[in-house]
DNA sequence: GTGGTCTAGACCACA
DNA sequence: GTGGTCTAGACCACA
């Protein structure tokens, strides 16, 4: 489910945490779940554990996962869905930066859109 | 017009590279038209001259500006509007980050895409 | 194995450039090697890691060798030898360019083709 | 006849002098012929004279035209056609490269060759 | 005046 | 340890 490129210019740990994030929204992993072990998860995606357990780290940060010490990592139970406005500016410059990139491939406004929104169907699968 | 903040995470030469976008979209700069110097940008953002080189090389590479040697830098007469599967496939991934960003934010699909209308007309100055 | 002149006219990043091609060509280095680090190879042509770091970004560009972040650089795997015009087209300027200066030299077309023949030779190690 | 593109990687005066060399290999400049004054073909080329007058230099130092000081430039009447080392070893290496940019287009020897000898064809007028 | 190359070396993110 | 970015500044070819 989960699929690593070393090759790509996005960091691994990236790719773990977005991954991660991607399989709860599909509804794989829900609150309360218990993450593989950082051991495990480096074993099974042939990546240093370093890179597992930042990844991890990272996403207790934001509320996503806890660690419990001596236990292992489970989705948290209370979603913090608060807009911080640090993270709404970073997806306002996401989209003025796809929409320069997109000018240059002869894409308007109603292309993004309709990108936009099949890849939210994309998303939840039903495509 | 072109703002440079060094503390982003976002290199400056990237900056500089989706600054100049950014005015070519606004019509600012129009094809054919010459840029600032290497030398000259460098002094007015107090940036190294190495790093607009940089920028300008890449945005050469993206077929949007013309290098002349011992003439400067201009902006490309024919512009290369086709559709690389590449880059389109780079921007889909990033729809894919910014709605995974936005489930954690309680922002939907319906959000998402007035966001992203809100940029475009804030990129025309409409706003 | 790889010599730099910095004498010559051509820059000294595209001398590695070509020293790479030409052990890739020769099999001293194969699909998924490792090259020497930016900083070792610096070290051993005496010459500055960003000019080593140069070459092997424009390598990369060329789908020649991957660059691993905080692992290495590698030799592609999966070479991509579809040929492109502007490519090709250079070639061909280049062989006009040749038999320009050739002319001068009292060298005619058979005398080119020997010494083309020759250079293939000399590359495959058989002389 | 002589084109030049200031885009090009190749420098303008370089493009005069492949120019010039071209118009005499085709035959259509004589031993003895006159040539453009500097001035005259840097308008009609709308190029600098100073750049111009750089090509002319160059093929008087390699003995191709020869400059009269108030009479103007004119093709030489004695063929130098020694080979020199220095010239042949361009060349060689210039081979080189091509050797090397042509495997990475899935290019062999005999495509090497036959694409040499159609630029022969084409420059002497038969394609 | 213009961009291209290069050095020497710092600081950083990532694995 | 690995590559990426950046500075400060030199020297060069070209127009």
């Amino acid at each position: 489910m989960l699929k690593i490129d070393a090759r790509l210019s996005t960091p691994i740990y990236e790719q773990v945490i977005f991954g991660i994030k991607e399989l709860i929204l599909k509804g794989v992993f829900k609150a309360g779940d218990k993450l593989p072990s950082v051991r495990e998860l480096s074993t099974v995606l042939t990546i240093n554990p370093n890179t597992v357990s930042k990844a991890y780290i990272e996403l207790e940060k934001e509320n996503i996962v806890e660690v419990i010490r001596g236990k292992g990592t489970f989705i948290a139970t209370d979603y913090n869905t608060s807009i911080s406005k640090e993270k709404l500016d970073n997806i306002i410059a996401d989209f003025k930066k796809i929409i320069l990139e997109a000018n240059y491939l002869g894409l308007g406004e109603k292309d993004l859109i309709s990108l936009l929104s099949k890849e939210y169907r994309h998303i939840r699968g039903e495509i």
